[in-house]
DNA sequence: CACTGTTTTTAAACGTTGTTCAATAATAGT
DNA sequence: ACTATTATTGAACAACGTTTAAAAACAGTG
């Protein structure tokens, strides 16, 4: 007793958010609008808003299939040593945001919409963390392997974050590959250093 | 034979900055309209197009006078041991940037608009890294000073970032301060080391 | 078969944004 | 007094996010 839907709902999410994630990669977050949006999917803004309730909401799924990728990118390292380990990972997630700058600014740009952030926001964050701290803990037992592997993301995330916006130039004419490579070789020269 | 100027060009000017300022530091970024400004220094948006071209210069001049102030704010530091030193640049650098939030994001956000930045850009950004790297090499007189000084920025630039936009708790729970003494003292121990 | 109730989808609308521009205003020089 | 020149205005334009009244389309009922 009541209108069809004329569009599948989870096929229609799905183009929604994949017509959104090309915007964001080819035009930044000035590109994702609800008209471009609703022009690449064939359908009015009035459905987007139906399903999403706002603009935000759609950059939030954006958001978590990137966190899904980027786990996923994460499980296909190779096993290796503690130490070239960290160095691929490293390498990887660099790679793997500068590949996806569009997305990253929708993911580190603009106001903070909500208190808190969704659970699997944090979960792929704290994810990629335990990541980083189980071969610190590895190559020097006694530290707190937790902090030093926060601020070994925060200083990758220092360099990734001013290239993702075009401002690498800045500061240095290295790449941001080779910076994250240097706070790797920083952080393990730091925390094996025997004084 | 003109009609005169009704407004002073430099009072004018001065007035735009400051309440450009005032905007960006009450709303961020998307608080910096047109409109907001010539109501602020009661001018019509005509005039201020007529006097900057664009938004974006009255950006690129708050920038400036930004740059001015943080350029002051390190000559201002007392003079210490490199090791103390580096740790009361750190705590100034990330105190000075976190009071000016708003401002902080109308410099690091955004697309890119410029393909070279303007001089005195590069000329306070590498008047800082130069007061970075002389601690620096002498703690260490071997190593790559101006290299490593980059490299520090960058890793406090990263919690500063993180913190200016409101997510540093996706990382950590630990203060953009914290982070950045321990980013200091990470690469103090690296630089140090006797292997 | 006609009608009703329900829900999806649409298209138009609202207010705000950056920016432009024809018109107006105001003075210096002739 | 008139003209030339420039500063300033206020209305306009297209595009933005978002809302909403109306249209559309079917299931169930008499």
């Amino acid at each position: 007793m009541a209108r069809p839907r004329q569009y599948d709902y989870v096929e229609l999410r799905a183009q929604v958010v994949g017509a959104a994630r090309t915007l964001l990669q080819e035009g930044g977050p000035p590109a994702l609008t609800a008209r471009a949006l609703s022009k690449a999917v064939g359908v009015t803004v009035g459905t987007i808003y139906g399903q999403f309730g706002d603009l935000h909401a759609v950059l939030l799924e954006v958001n978590r299939d990137t966190f899904v990728e980027l786990t996923q990118m994460i499980e296909s390292l190779p096993d290796d040593e503690p130490e070239p380990w960290l160095y691929a990972l490293a390498e990887g997630y660099v790679q793997f945001m500068l590949s996806r700058q569009g997305v990253w600014q929708g993911l580190f740009e603009g106001p903070r919409v909500t208190e808190k952030f969704p659970d699997w926001y944090m979960e792929a964050i704290h994810g990629l963390l335990a990541r980083i701290a189980q071969p610190l803990a590895q190559l020097a037992p006694t530290i707190d392997a937790n902090a030093r592997a926060e601020e070994l993301f925060v200083a990758v995330h220092g360099g990734v974050a001013l290239a993702a916006v075009g401002r690498l130039d800045m500061v240095s004419s290295r790449s941001p590959y080779e910076l994250a490579r240097q706070a790797v070789s920083t952080m393990i020269r730091a925390i094996t250093e025997k004084s």
